[in-house]
DNA sequence: GGCGGGCATGCTATCGTTAACATGCCGTAT
DNA sequence: ATACGGCATGTTAACGATAGCATGCCCGCC
């Protein structure tokens, strides 16, 4: 009793394969008994379509290779799962690959991807080895980069400027009267996004003519509420005057925030938090963190729609060539009580 | 200039097909100078291996299909991220599909990823429609249900048991020598786990000849701090003499903390919160949370290992019959300031 | 009545790789 | 010198679906 292919229902049903094929298909012209009796058969048959011979002679995978730094943070599966949202209706199934913010781990992970033939790839921000740079030029693909809009795109981008949200915030700090500003994050060149809020900061900080130089940086990524509460404990050991202090992610804010606590510290009366990405915590922790909204889910909401007009515009009869797309996102502040 | 295939760098190695399909293979039998040379040859042609024709033509794809509720939730994302990390070493790709905690979404999910032919297929829990029971009962792959301990597997099981999870903290509260106590949680059945953990609590609570009718339900999953805010606040309108409560997870036992801090109510003095999951924010807030410990990752890493370990036994001359594992994992309680 | 068009279905070749079997060559044991 | 084993490589025929084209039939229009 080997599993029935085709063919099988095919006898079974007293059609050709052809027919059968053209059953399971959504679009196909096939008179509504003859589907019906086949689904009929099939279902009793046990017979379950098979994607892999489909995939190679149509040349057609329905696969959307994504990839992210990890899935162990709500801002990136938030973003995968509104993209999964916007593609599923398609019957596209995501092929999910995550690289641990490490641009080597991205080219082995991209390579392998491409071998499935997806037929559009993300990636997450816009640093890659230059190999990495190449296989996507040469795949043939829509390609995305997101969370981030490169200097030289891939191909599309959809995407903020962290710098800018960085600036916000220092901006944000400013305004509210703080002048002795500090800055939390990761040590590496890894997380480009959260180096390049931090660059967007200092360099705010500067043409207020502020000191620039409260920098704590703990560590590789990720840096979450563990890391927080650890270089604010040096933050105020090293700058104990500080007035306000930039956390690089929502987590390592509330990280730091509780560390405040744990101490006696009032925030924002002695010293005021900021944080970026607008997690649910943010919103609830007491008191509420004073964050950026980066908007996460519209980051995979828009990269769905992008991949599906290109999508689009290549089935037409006379393919013609699809324009590149570089969607530019605003990050808001959303100011809270930490500041 | 169309995408080289594997004939084309065949011709220009000047070999067989055949023997540019084994240089790429790992464990095929080449000569190191060939290997080389058609590796090459293959690199500067921009060749780029097409795994759909080796899927089909080897009936192997690599593919391990992964259903969970959502990615969203970092108890799931945990065991996931455990689990292709213990599958990454044999080029295994994890097939992502989440549910929404709904179980006719499971199925079709399951018929959708079954028709990618994956090599096996894990499943969240052990509550599923007939016809998806019936579909992967058919499939001929290993099936693992996990974070639950179905009384009837489908296969293998890597889990507990909610309801004892449930009553581990119940026991808890006890010993502490509260009294009064509630339970915070979702309303529907859609989350067998979470109710499964509320019905444990519950049947301690009665054979401790406590009120058994202290339950906040607060719509459908996910129940997060929102919810678990909400919650709280019902449950202080209706039973304001309450002296502990058991949320569904710590995301909604945050969120009841929170709402006790809002209102200037003392955790633990005047009301104490225990949550489960082990979530960072448990570890972390102030006061830390008393929660229970499932250990997400190792259910991830003992799936990875109970697939790899059935693969192997297949791969054997004389394929058997791979005995069904049920992998009793032992939530423990983390006793911390909120209690 | 003849003819054109649209719809349902069938036939054949093919997608790119690899399982299975075949071949040839070299070294070593007898 | 002969035989045999082992390794590197080649040949052929699939894997299971479907693109592209062909066919037959029914219907309506002039």
């Amino acid at each position: 009793m080997a599993k029935p292919n085709m063919k099988d229902v095919a006898r079974a049903a007293n059609v050709s394969p052809m027919t059968v094929s053209r059953a399971f298909k959504q679009s196909a012209t096939v008179s509504d008994a003859t589907r019906e009796r086949i689904m009929k058969i099939a279902e009793e048959m046990g017979y379950v379509f098979d994607s892999t011979a489909s995939n190679l002679r149509s040349q057609k995978t329905g696969f959307i290779a994504v990839i992210v730094p990890t899935i162990n943070n709500a801002n990136f599966a938030d973003t995968v799962r509104a993209m999964s949202e916007g593609l599923r209706t398609q019957d596209l199934q995501i092929l999910l690959g995550y690289t641990d913010y490490d641009i080597q781990e991205e080219e082995r992970l991209i390579e392998q991807l491409l071998q499935r033939r997806p037929e559009a790839i993300t990636l997450t921000g816009g640093k890659h080895t230059p190999r990495a740079r190449r296989l996507l030029l040469n795949a043939g693909i829509p390609v995305v980069e997101t969370w981030d809009l490169p200097p030289d795109p891939i191909g599309h981008a959809v995407g903020f400027s962290n710098a800018a949200a960085g600036r916000l915030m220092l901006e944000h700090f400013v305004a509210r009267g703080y002048r002795r500003i500090g800055f939390i994050g990761g040590d590496e060149s890894r997380d480009s996004r959260g180096l390049e809020r931090r660059y967007g900061f200092i360099r705010a900080l500067a043409e207020h003519g502020l000191d620039t130089t409260r920098l704590v940086a703990s560590g590789p990524p990720p840096i979450s509420m563990h890391e927080g509460a650890m270089s604010m404990r040096e933050l105020l050991e090293k700058w104990p005057d500080t007035e306000a202090v930039m956390c690089v992610s929502d987590l390592s804010a509330f990280g730091a925030l509780t560390e405040c606590q744990r101490r006696g510290i009032d925030v924002p009366g002695q010293i005021a938090i900021g944080g970026f990405g607008a997690y649910d915590i943010a919103e609830h922790c007491v008191p509420a963190l004073t964050t950026i909204d980066a908007n996460a889910a519209e980051i995979g909401r828009q990269t769905a729609k992008v991949l599906l007009e290109h999508r689009h515009a290549m089935a037409g009869k006379k393919p013609f060539e699809f324009p590149q797309r570089i969607i530019q996102l605003t990050p808001t502040l959303l100011p809270r009580e930490t500041t």
